[in-house]
Order: C-alpha cells, then structure tokens, then sequence
DNA sequence: GGTGTATTCTATAGGCTTATAGAAACGAAA
DNA sequence: TTTCGTTTCTATAAGCCTATAGAATACACC
C-alpha cells in the first residue's frame, strides 16, 4: 500500500473504465449471449483470459455495464422534478437529459435497455427497481402539470409518460444511424410533439421553429 | 404423393405452426442466443433432435418467427395510407393497427423486434427493408397531413413517424406486464398524445375524453 | 541488481449446444 | 398383414466458450 504511489492510483482505474467500455461496445453490438470474452478482449488488445484479472465473470461485466449505463437517470429526473420551472419547461428538461447520454455513452445505454434482462435475478431486480422510479418520475411531473391546470385534465398520465420514454429509448437503436439528426432536433422535436399534444398551450412549449402560428381550434373529438 | 391424402394437408401445417409458436415463446423469454433448441423442444414436448424434422437450423427457425412477425404490418400500413379518411384518423389507425398484433402475437412481435438483429445479413436487410418502408408510409402520412394544412406547418415529420412507431415498439415491451392497460387504452392515450401534438386542430383530433378544450397560444421558442 | 506487485501470457479442463445418423414407432391404406 | 410415408427417438460427434492454474513479463522503488 505505501510504496505504489505513482502507478496504482491513476491507472487501474482508468483501465478498468477501459475494460467497460470495451465490453459495452461488444455487448451492444452482438448482445451479451452472442458477444464472447474473445471479442471483448480483442477489442482491448489482450488476450481472452487476461480480462479475467479484471472481471469476475462476464455476467459481471455485463451488470458493470448496465450499472453505467443507468447510472445518472434517477438522479438527474428526480433534480429536474424538484427543480424551477412550469412542468412543460420539466417535461423538456427531462428528454433533454434522457437523450443526452446518447452523445458519449450510446454502447452502455443501449446495453442497459437491451441486455439487463439477462442478468441475474437479484441484480436485475434492483435495477428494474431504479427504472421503475424513473418512469414514476416522469409520470409525476406530467401529473403535476395536469393538476396545475398546465396540461390538460384528462390526460392519461402513466400513459404519457411510457409514451415519453419509450420514444427517447427507441431513439437510442437509431441515433447515430438516422442520418440528419443529432440529439439537438430529437429532443426538440419530440418536445413540441409531446407538449403540443400534452400541454393546453402554455405561453412556453418547448418549439423550436414555428414561432408565428396562429392554431385554429380544436373542437370535435374523434369517431 | 398419391395416396397420403388425409393427414398431410391438414396437420403438417397446423404442427409447423406449433413449431414457430414455440420457438417465438422461447425466443421471446430468453432472446435467440440465450434460448437453446432443448427449450423449445420442451415446450413442444418431444427431444431436441426431433425439432430437426421441422426445422433446417436454428437460425431458420428464427427467420421464420420474425417474417411471421412482420407479416402484414406493412401491407396493413399501406392499406390505411391509401384509404379514406383525413391524415389524423389515418395516424389513430396506423397506431391501433400497430398494436393490435399485440393481443394474439405478441411473442412473434416481441422477437420481430428484439431478435431480428441476430438473422444473418441476408435475410436481416432484407427485413430491416421492410422497416424501412413501414416507417416511411407512416411518414408519409404525417407529410401529408401538414401539406393539407391539417398539421403544423414545420412538423418534423421523420421524428415524429419514429416518435410514433417508438413508443408502439416500446409497448410491446411492457404490454401485458404493465396493469390496467388494455390495447383500447393503449391506442387511444398514444393517438390522442400524438395528435393533439401534431394537428394544426382540424375539427376532428383524436379525443376521447376532452372536448371542449380551448387552446391558448404557443408563442414563445424555447431556452 | 534485487525485490515485490501488477499485469498479461500460455495451456487447458470442463460444460454446454447444435446438428447428424440411423433406428423405432405409429398409422393409414392396400 | 404387409407396406410405406411420417414422425419421433437414442446416441453422439464436433465445435465453441467460460473460467482456472500457473508461468512470464514489466516496472517502480530500494
């Protein structure tokens, strides 16, 4: 302990990030079950057996990934939810925050949505545990613009927000391959489409274009 | 080929159809790499190797569930674009139509969506052309709504179709699992989300609830 | 140069899975 | 009762993958 100064604090670390980011990159793309510790290794330039001084198991790695890969969610929506701001402006803010781990962690996020159901039962809980809070996050926020009078009244809340977070979670298999559309256009656009259609028209929905429009009335339901 | 007349016709197809039905059940419990041929066979109630009267290869088993998951969403699609009715009753159908394979099917779609990444290129692209094709009508649909003037000008048609089919596949997700949520509700919160955020408010918007419903104006940009 | 720790290596056991070969069982029709 | 096509069975080869054991290497520090 006294004498590995220099080398053991930084380093290992760093490696092991590297360890994780390899593996997430492999698991995201061939899935946990097709992916190999060979391809994992590969990617690190070592040889299949030497990550085992890294990790456990694969089945390790894979909840070392996923665990990145939800890592943040919770805290960030529960900050928005306490935070300023009318529910609309919250609402952006929260598929903002949704999208944007898109940017630099695309392989872990896509590896938690993916491949979290492979874990172990214990683990798999626990974490299903966290994404059941986030969406009960989400849901309140939209149930607390309803209350205000900010949304409309009969808006199906849980509806909603499954809605709000199964489009952003469908944007992480696509983002990157969508040509023409970086996280700037999605969550705005998916913004205006969530509180023109969820918001009675506060004096800020989160439009990005289309200032000037003048909206003819709604006035007759369907069928 | 005379004279076995009775049998054949009849339950060699019914039984490939078990087949496929067990197959799917598994592969959507387990995902492809993770569900073994031994599980399917359990299923089905007969030895492992006597799945290879029916089926070529694993994988060709799953070619075979993920066509029969896709069977008919584009062709529906198509039918609804070309059919009557203005753009925002379209869009309610193409959802309901959406879903709707979840009642009867939801294992095939389940795999469709989740394990067609795993076929080999071949018939992985010729599927994923199919998507393709999917997302562009209800595009399409979206494009002409706003070119009627029945949607908001500056739509962003292309995020709001992937908007649309994301929240659908994300249903099929948690469709049975999540309480109280019948594919009525279902369809209709979606329908009434979408459209309310999409339609410029032509006379008939997808509402089920809320009629009178007075909008005040959007008018300022966001951030 | 010697020492000790961290890291990677070679080699391989052991388990699981797909798919094939060939035999048996089952029925319907002759 | 024999025949014949269909369906299922037993047995197993062959390949692949995880994880372990123990040796070798690298490197900082004395």
């Amino acid at each position: 302990m006294p004498r590995r100064a220099a080398r053991v604090p930084v380093a290992p670390k760093r490696r092991a990030a590297e360890i994780r980011a390899a593996a997430a990159k492999v698991f995201a793309e061939r899935g946990y079950h097709n992916a190999t510790t060979q391809d994992i290794a590969e990617v690190l330039g070592i040889r299949q057996a030497s990550l085992y001084y890294y990790i456990p198991t694969k089945e390790a790695a894979l909840e070392a990934v996923c665990l990145d890969g939800a890592e943040g969610y919770m805290t960030r929506a529960a900050a928005i939810q306490r935070g300023p701001g009318d529910a609309a402006h919250k609402l952006a803010a929260l598929l903002r925050e949704h999208l944007e781990p898109l940017r630099d962690r695309a392989d872990f996020v896509r590896v938690f949505l993916r491949e979290r159901r492979h874990l172990p039962d214990a683990s798999r809980r626990r974490i299903g545990r966290h994404a059941r809070r986030y969406e009960r996050i989400v849901e309140q926020v939209l149930k607390e613009g309803a209350r205000r009078g900010e949304f409309r009244r009969g808006l199906d809340c849980r509806m909603a927000a499954l809605a709000a977070i199964g489009m952003c979670n469908a944007a992480a298999a696509w983002y990157g391959r969508e040509p023409e559309a970086p996280l700037e256009r999605i969550s705005g656009a998916f913004a205006q489409l969530l509180l023109e259609g969820v918001s009675r028209a506060q004096p800020k929905p989160a439009a990005r274009r289309n200032r000037a429009n003048p909206r003819r009335r709604p006035d007759h339901a369907e069928r």
